[in-house]
DNA sequence: TAAACGTGGCT
DNA sequence: TAGCCAAGTTT
């Protein structure tokens, strides 16, 4: 009798997207790229950066030689731009102390700037074939709701997310890796948050969550994500004008994009902090070099 | 552990 | 429309 790990790698085999970063010959570097652009934001927008991204930075090293401002311009709108900051000191530590390889290894990959549990496990996975569980989002719910019969994943628990993702792994460890990409796969696009596609889905016969009647959710659900008049926005609308700028402003172009002048020095200085800002010169701004 | 951290698209 | 969601990490 077929496993889920069989079911759900049938499917991966005749339904998978054709994603650039899952194509043979793609490097660890490639792949370590796509991973961090693909935290949190949306595999759309994620497509065009990541050919630009590759082409211009093949290697660990070309990135490592270029300025950071280069890197958070190249980041574009994707979001959370302390990414790409970490991406180019994830460059910079990949070519001083690995050789300019991004290594295979799962503690040394963590060790690396912006790679946490899910990032390091997805590397050793899919770039070098390494069998380590690979629990991002999707996969959670789906083992949530095929496995645990709940109607997501809940509040996330690493210890036991992996070990329930991990039981359901076949031995081979490219095979596993492949599994991985079969069950992120399947969260993504069948057994989605809203409107998951059950009759699409190669495990629906033996899903727990089907057979008790798809319940709703339990827990509680709030989830304060309110965005307008945030910092987050107005650090998003200051780094947005030194991007659009090709070196240093003046203060007064900063002090155009908000109207309340504690909000935006607040926003201003937290960027400073963050190194995503520098000010060379007495009221003068630019991205870091 | 909860909160901070961008941005855009979909319902 | 307003809220929810998207391959998480850091502090």
């Amino acid at each position: 009798m077929p496993t889920v790990a069989d079911e759900a790698l049938h499917w991966f085999d005749r339904h998978a997207r054709d994603l650039p970063w899952r194509a043979p010959g793609v490097t660890g570097w490639g792949v370590l790229v796509s991973e961090v652009m693909l935290q949190q934001t949306p595999v759309r927008r994620v497509l065009p950066a990541w050919r630009e991204w590759l082409a211009r930075w093949p290697t660990p090293a070309a990135l490592a030689a270029a300025p950071v401002a280069d890197a958070i311009r190249a980041w574009g709108r994707l979001g959370y731009p302390r990414r790409a900051m970490r991406l180019h000191a994830c460059a910079v530590a990949v070519t001083r102390e690995h050789g300019g390889v991004v290594p295979a290894d799962l503690d040394t990959l963590l060790a690396l700037p912006g790679v946490g549990t899910y990032t390091a496990r997805a590397v050793a996975a899919f770039a070098y074939g390494r069998r380590h569980p690979v629990v991002d989002t999707n996969v959670r719910r789906f083992v949530a709701r095929c496995v645990g019969g709940a109607a997501d994943g809940g509040p996330a628990t690493t210890r036991a997310d992996l070990a329930a993702t991990e039981a359901l792994l076949p031995a081979e460890p490219a095979r596993a890796a492949r599994v991985s990409a079969a069950f992120m796969e399947l969260g993504a696009v069948v057994c989605t948050a809203r409107g998951p596609d059950c009759p699409a889905c190669p495990v629906r016969g033996r899903c727990a969550w089907a057979a008790a009647g798809r319940p709703l959710p339990t827990g509680p659900t709030r989830r304060p994500q309110a965005y307008a008049g945030t910092d987050r926005q107005v650090r998003g609308l200051l780094l947005a004008v030194l991007r659009e700028s090709a070196g240093p402003v003046p203060r007064g172009r900063l002090d155009a994009v908000w109207s309340d002048p504690v909000q935006r020095d607040r926003a201003l200085a937290s960027l400073l902090a963050d190194g995503l800002v520098t000010t060379p010169l007495p009221d003068t701004y630019a991205l870091p070099q």
